[in-house]
DNA sequence: TTGTATGCGTTATCAG
DNA sequence: CTGATAACGCATACAA
């Protein structure tokens, strides 16, 4: 039997609660006893109940990450993994357990009402990917601690997280100009993919502040695969002049659109420089490998975790923010305009 | 203020002992007792605390998740997120929760002994990058109930599951066998590479039962970089006959291969076939897309979830499994060899 | 600064 | 089949 708060006492020569204060530096505890205690405690090896502990401080200690995991996770959503190494690290550091929890945003209302009223975690994190209005409502009726990581789509009041895409975008045009590019082409998802259009929105918005363009028809649509890049090839080819650089707007139309270039044995960097934004694996494979805009997942992780922490000993407080640091990944796939060129 | 047991026990005009035999089925309740309660319990909306109850029973209904994460681990361990994905899955059915938890090797046992002494989790699921030798005595020591996915390198009294490569690498053999290919050549790692020495067996074994052969100097080892898949191809073209297909201990192999192949305009797979392990997401974005022998992860996830609580349950069970259902995923590096060639 | 008393909400034991 | 009662081990308000 492992020895209790009573035992450590007894062998002190003071009360449990003495013990209680003295472990955890709570309340004043003088000096000495406090080494007598500490003593005591190290030489029959106490090590307070966590359960118990729970039960008495009425909290776990504990937050659930929520998301709705796809299949083959690591490939689909790389960042997933990510994010939730970052939200573990600080969760630990502050001496929180991070649960992870696979579920549908259709299973999330029930589960996350019963967790919740059943203590059996403190708060949560939450994956857009669960998030509906009827969470929202629940979150905001019982006044739940929690974050959100990456913005819902609808009217809220509740704290969400995510990385600012326009400000990515407002990067690689940055970089891109920076290199001598004049005339870009924008390869970008539907209309109604957010991601895609902030991302625009900084090209054009970094553009404009250089004194550099980007014609309306210079930006197309697309669905955002592989044979889409590659289609959108035939388009880039007609206009005149020849755009130097192509901003994709994700990894699949860049995939598709390289390959389709080296299908014509048009050469990367040198005819066209080709740029897209987050590091996924295969992007530093590719031939010539990708340069990115790269965000880090990690870091947004840690501060959702922070945020979390916060909500719960504030329940007032409000967040949503923007956050991120997107940094260039210089690779293959772009380079300095050479002299000779152009 | 949630109702608690003593509010469904008034309500319903029994003892707090009879609410908690109803609502767990433990014990006898008269049937008509038994729906008084539950009507009780539904009017008040009743939920159990899961503190109180953790402390009552002396369990937390979790496992912790043990491993030492890499940075950009959806990458360079894509294995890992479909192993815990499949563990929380299992874990989840069986009403426990899995706590994720990123350590070193080195701070593990420390990290171990703590947890287990102050009882956060009920049991643990290890993945071998945090596996050492003083680990496993302290786990033997203390009766910690575990399951360690991957077989750790010493010997052990531990409970343990792997993939058994043997068989995936006779699948591969068999794989280019049966499309009537007849001289090859194995890729593998370095000589203390395990996984690489065991799917060379594999590939012999099931070679030899074909009454095909594989002969030494066709057997070339390497540090499994990129580099030195490219290198190999030097090599492999001064083989007379040159090998129809080469078998990749693993995917940087292979991809280095293929890009050398490629460089040197010898067509896959009519010149040379390529065949390797692992459906890493970049192996269906080559050109063309790699054919591999795939394991299942996520279900070594789900049994691991299982045999921890069957540890739970009957500690003095040893289990020691090599487990896999390893698939062909037929991508565009293998063939039938054609009447023609040859 | 220290100790006493009490509560946390449930389960388990055992007598009725 | 039911209920009284005793743990479970710690934290905390309050009195000393």
């Amino acid at each position: 039997m492992p020895a209790t708060i009573r035992d450590v006492a007894l062998k002190a020569g003071v009360s449990p609660a003495t013990v209680s204060k003295a472990l955890n530096s709570s309340g004043s505890v003088a000096e000495e006893t406090q080494q007598k205690i500490k003593q005591a405690a190290k030489a029959l090896g106490y090590q307070p109940n966590a359960r118990a502990r729970n039960f008495a401080t009425r909290a776990t200690y504990q937050m659930a990450f929520l998301a709705d995991f796809p299949f083959d996770a690591a490939f689909v959503n790389p960042h997933l993994f990510e994010i939730m190494r970052g939200v573990q690290h600080t969760l630990d550091k502050k001496g929180y357990a991070m649960v992870m929890k696979h579920l549908s945003s259709k299973d999330a209302i029930a589960y996350m009402e019963q967790a919740w009223s059943q203590h059996l975690v403190d708060g949560f994190v939450l994956h857009m990917s669960v998030m509906t209005k009827k969470l929202s409502a629940l979150i905001s009726r019982e006044n739940i601690p929690h974050i959100v990581i990456g913005k819902p789509n609808f009217d809220n009041h509740l704290c969400w997280i995510d990385t600012d895409n326009c400000l990515s975008g407002e990067l690689a045009a940055r970089h891109l100009a920076e290199l001598g590019y004049k005339d870009f082409c924008f390869v970008g998802g539907r209309a109604d993919d957010m991601i895609s259009w902030r991302r625009l929105q900084g090209v054009r918005q970094a553009l404009q502040e250089m004194g550099l363009e980007l014609p309306h028809e210079r930006v197309l649509q697309s669905q955002s695969t592989l044979a889409d890049g590659a289609r959108a090839l035939k388009k880039l080819l007609r206009m005149k002049p020849r755009p130097q650089a192509v901003i994709c707007a994700n990894n699949p139309i860049a995939l598709g659109l390289m390959q389709a270039l080296q299908a014509k044995n048009i050469r990367i960097p040198e005819d066209i420089a080709l740029i897209t934004f987050d590091s996924y694996p295969f992007s530093m494979f590719t031939e010539p490998p990708m340069t990115v805009v790269d965000i880090n997942m990690y870091e947004m992780g840690q501060e959702a975790g922070r945020l979390v922490l916060q909500k719960l000993r504030h329940p007032a407080t409000q967040i949503q923010t923007y956050i991120t640091t997107p940094t260039i990944v210089l690779r293959g796939t772009t380079a300095s305009v050479t002299p000779h060129k152009n």
